[in-house]
DNA sequence: ACTGTCTGTGCTT
DNA sequence: AAGCACAGACAGT
């Protein structure tokens, strides 16, 4: 597994940037012709960097933003061309596709113990990830075996059902914050104590190429006697690369810890500040 | 090794 | 029938 090259990361991250701003997918030839490569060419950055197609990741793009908007939506149709779609037809024929449920049992909140996984290599290592229909509940990086193993520690009683298809948005997203490019929010479902909720809403704030120190956070939240609680907070971040906390490090520079690895930690802020 | 062109396939309109 | 996205093969640098 050689890594993409440089050109071909900000190639795509150029092209994603496009379609984040369209709301979905771009004609082929205008992002070749914005990247400056053939179509060909940037198919294949596309496979390399992210393994989905730029069709695909455009797809993903409209589709985690109709995501987010269901779950505030007055109604259905709101959300359906709030998100960009020529009709309610063209929503539906996707969204069963894409989300696996219709958008009303979406909304209505599905079984509640189901919870879907997926893994995929990325980067900075392999990334496994969890969601309830609210959001993602969990994510990691490191070995597959590893992984899968503390999942199931970490969820047991839950159906965990292995879902790549319904997945594939969440996970291109994740590939591409493991790069250290931008990506769409993603709505995340996760518990903690209200101090630790407090935490991580303060990192999600952190913008990429950025970092804090933890007596920083600790003020941003009012409780500046409180910075080695907020080292612990991050260190119990569910939600690896969507909750930033390798965002943030020691007042004297250094890096800190990181619980998947201080390399990555180190890989992440390098690609982000590139 | 990276890239562009040509080509065939499959899907959609 | 036409357009589009995709990927295999091949050649140029």
């Amino acid at each position: 597994m050689s890594a993409p090259s440089q050109q071909a990361v900000s190639r795509v991250g150029t092209a994603c940037t496009l379609m984040h701003v369209a709301g979905g997918p771009v004609a082929l030839h205008e992002l070749a012709a914005a990247t400056c490569v053939s179509e060909r060419q940037l198919q294949r950055d596309f496979t390399e960097v992210l393994g989905t197609s730029p069709r695909q990741y455009g797809g993903c793009v409209r589709t985690t933003r109709a995501r987010r908007k269901l779950s505030g939506a007055t109604s259905v149709t709101d959300a359906i061309f709030d998100a960009g779609y020529g009709s309610v037809r063209a929503f539906y024929d996707e969204a069963a596709r894409r989300l696996g449920m219709t958008p009303r049992d979406y909304a209505m909140g599905a079984p509640q113990h189901l919870l879907l996984w997926s893994i995929t290599p990325t980067k900075v290592g392999t990334v496994l990830a969890v969601a309830s229909p609210q959001g993602l509940c969990s994510t990691g990086i490191g070995e597959p075996d590893e992984l899968t193993r503390n999942m199931l520690a970490e969820f047991p009683n839950s159906v965990l059902v292995r879902d790549d298809d319904a997945m594939r948005d969440v996970m291109v997203a994740l590939a591409f914050l493991a790069g250290g490019q931008q990506a769409p929010e993603l709505p995340l479902h996760v518990q903690g104590t209200a101090f630790q909720a407090r935490v991580w809403s303060a990192l999600r704030t952190i913008p990429s190429g950025e970092t804090r120190t933890y007596t920083q956070i600790a003020e941003v939240i009012d409780q500046p006697q409180a910075v080695r609680a907020v080292a612990n907070a991050c260190g119990a971040n569910p939600t690896a690369l969507v909750i930033p906390c390798h965002r943030v490090i020691r007042s004297d520079g250094s890096l800190g810890g990181y619980y998947w690895g201080i390399e990555i930690k180190q890989s992440l802020l390098a690609s982000e500040s590139a």
